[in-house]
DNA sequence: AAAATAATCTAACGCACATTTGATTATCGA
DNA sequence: TCGATAATCAAATGTGCGTTAGATTATTTT
């Protein structure tokens, strides 16, 4: 088979997208490297050129996947808004990024607790700097991704405490819509009967509703 | 290594409980047969006395927690109770189901969706007959699922029908709140601060506020 | 243009895992 | 009590997968 000549190189940003959809479909251990390589045109070994190895790549697009929304997220936290139009816009930036890249939202959903509680397979090796250097950025991972949720918790907080928002329990209140955002990701299709923002507008009136004093 | 000379036979159920909790651990492609023998003390080979595979003893263990949990809700639905409180019932029976086996909930959550989508062990060998029957108690599978959430919008539907409820879209309030149950079954922990029912008492009153005309 | 580095490939290795085989022990019905 | 069937085991099989080694080609630097 002749190898295309000028098939340009790839890029480790192609690679996560790559990885991301293929992930969404089959989750982390049913996903081989193959796979992944297959995506983007390459063979399975070319993926160590870009990653050290499978959980590495896993926690890249992970990575990935959580910056992306935090940067969407953040700016409207520290806005000038009330808290509830803050909380308007912010389920709104979720679910709309949940719903239009739906491989890193299932990914970031099913794959998350693997970085928690899972053994990963670097675990029985005895390369302990690499795996040490790992084992941080999982954890950071984690740190970042309770960050997020924090975010929420603050504006909600923040509501209640400008009279806007009846008291809630704010742990539990933003578990609850963090919860029905992310099941979004979960079935979300683009062909049906709703798109993205639709959903956004309609999942926010009722949690608004439920939040008024 | 002496045999146990009584130690007493087990039984299916006894599998598919130590099944959910390994599964809810590792996820379904980490989840070796010899780590669920390992549980009931058995060795891998054994189980195949009880079960044809390891894609059939996921299915019985996704089988069973389904008809576990429309055993709890059904009857709600079919009684004489204001569509509010069946509502508040029925998200109530759920979630406290949830945190009382968040084994079987987890993998049901994880796990159903390699049902719809996943490629399974049995897709490349060439025993069709088995293979057939598998996938029929496949889509049965799926097909109760989609009952199950059926069984919700039905209660939201009459509830807006007999003025109970604000008219709101059925299917994706259904799911809003569903979304945020199962959610519930990946973070709740027994030594939390809330128990199950707390946390029940707590989204049934959001959820309930959400819909009043 | 030479040297260095990046990107990719083919081929091979070793291992963990699902599953099969065939034997052994327990239990139960007649 | 005996034969049948259920339940279990140890051992072997085959395969798919992550990963490594080493060579080859492309690109960038100097």
């Amino acid at each position: 088979m002749a190898r295309k000549p000028a098939d340009q190189s790839v890029n480790k940003q192609d690679i996560l997208l790559a990885a991301a959809d293929v992930l969404q479909r089959n989750g982390y251990e049913a996903t081989t490297m193959k796979d992944i390589a297959a995506e983007v045109n390459l063979t399975a070994a070319s993926l160590y050129h870009h990653f050290r190895n499978k959980d590495t790549l896993l926690l890249a697009v992970l990575e990935a996947g959580l910056e992306q929304i935090i940067g969407q997220i953040e700016p409207i936290v520290h806005s000038r808004l009330s808290s509830a139009d803050k909380l308007r816009q912010m389920i709104t930036a979720h679910i709309v990024s949940l719903t239009q890249n739906t491989a890193v939202a299932a990914a970031m959903i099913f794959e998350m607790k693997s970085l928690v509680g899972g053994r990963s397979e670097l675990d029985r090796n005895g390369d302990t700097a690499a795996h040490e250097e790992f084992v941080a950025r999982q954890q950071a991972v984690i740190a970042r991704r309770d960050q997020f949720e924090e975010l929420f918790r603050q504006v909600v907080r923040e509501g209640i405490e400008r009279g806007e928002f009846r008291p809630v329990d704010v742990g539990i209140f933003t578990k609850t819509f963090l919860g029905a955002h992310n099941w979004v990701g979960l079935w979300y299709r683009p062909s049906g009967r709703l798109k993205g923002h639709e959903i956004a507008e309609l999942m926010a009136d009722t949690f608004l509703r439920a939040l008024r004093p």
